[in-house]
DNA sequence: AAGTTGACCAAAT
DNA sequence: TATTTGGCCAACT
């Protein structure tokens, strides 16, 4: 549903630059919990001011195929906003960890 | 209308 | 550490 879309979008766009977040982490973020994939598609319909870059793997690698165009392209976007990784997967240390305040953010009620 | 496909995930092996 | 398995569900065949 473009509905779902659009809270997806909205949630990406609140992660800060120099940090990542999991499919299934905005997935819960935009209130669809358990669709990760959902995420997914939602990208790859990706509005170009988004930043999609800053969307890996729970596990922290990059979703594309290691050596893709695709999967360089966003490692080179994070490491120009300061992400470390190690080959293509990102530091742990810069998961994004949403303040409370930052949580409410995205209610509807 | 029924079957397949994903820029995924967590748990089990 | 690596691979498999079952779950997920909207969008496409």
């Amino acid at each position: 549903m473009m509905q779902s879309y659009q809270r997806i979008w909205q949630t990406v766009q609140r992660i800060p630059a120099g940090k990542v977040a999991s499919y299934g982490q905005v997935a819960d973020l935009a209130g669809l919990p358990g669709r990760s994939r959902l995420v997914a598609k939602a990208l790859k319909q990706s509005p170009t001011p988004l930043p999609w870059h800053r969307v890996v793997k729970s596990s922290g690698q990059i979703a594309f195929a290691k050596g893709s165009e695709q999967a360089n392209e966003q490692r080179q976007l994070l490491i120009s906003e300061g992400v470390q990784l190690r080959g293509y997967t990102v530091h742990s240390a810069h998961r994004w960890q949403p303040e409370l305040a930052e949580l409410l953010f995205g209610l509807t009620f």
